[in-house]
DNA sequence: AACTTATATGATCAAATATTCATATGGAAG
DNA sequence: CTTCCATATGAATATTTGATCATATAAGTT
């Protein structure tokens, strides 16, 4: 007797499905990489990432550069320091943020050059 | 006279600003590419590429795999048409899917390929 | 033509997330 | 040690977004 728990669908071509399924990456992983992906879904966070791809900067200049509040931007950049994504030093009363490695600049190029080909 | 209009920040080291400033792409664009990660920053998105980057399928067979409804499905296939991620070809009353290009496939492969080495 | 099936979609609800506001912390300068 | 400034952060609010539910469309079947 085959299992047909909780959806309704009628149309399931079994041996593609399970095909697929087998080949399929572990829910845990995917929804890792796309909470990866996630954190370069926001153009906030992407400005502030493109920006110190020129060079480091303390807070209140990316807040000057990006227009936005202080406040605004130091909750983002909790967001990438908690991905590893960037990286601070202190220097008296400032924190100067910069990008954690190259993995992140290759990564915004990528796209930046996706999104120029394809649209 | 200097123009300080929004923002209450002080220190702002005007060189180093207007240096970053210069050198930021356009906001539209930034947001165009953040928009264009944001599709990838979904779970169930990703899934449904990485399934269909096995084979093509049905709404219903990928419903199967996934193990969602088919209205969740057919309403993330919808976001992936309009971003050109998928396309589709209709066999009687059914929708096959299939990626788009190998774009896609590539983009997928890189950023499960970052989230091991980072994680 | 009536009925079933596969998919699409509008409306609603719920959850996630970004920004603001108020305030806390901690170093620097007087 | 008091004040000022740069940054961080908790709480509240606003916005976005994903899933569900009900329903529509359209192709195949009887």
């Amino acid at each position: 007797m085959e299992e047909k728990d909780t959806c309704d669908v009628i149309c399931v071509h079994e041996d593609e499905v399970n095909d697929v399924k087998s080949k399929m990456l572990e829910d845990e992983f995917l929804f890792e990489v796309s909470d990866n992906f996630k954190v370069f879904g926001d153009s906030t966070r992407l400005k502030i990432m493109y920006a110190l791809s020129q060079r480091d900067l303390c807070v209140c200049d990316l807040a000057a550069v990006l227009d936005m509040s202080q406040s605004a931007i130091s909750h983002q950049l909790r967001v990438l320091r908690s991905k590893n994504l960037v990286k601070f030093r202190k220097e008296g009363k400032m924190a100067y943020y910069y990008l954690a490695d190259e993995h992140v600049v290759s990564m915004i190029e990528l796209c930046v050059e996706h999104t120029k080909e394809r649209y």
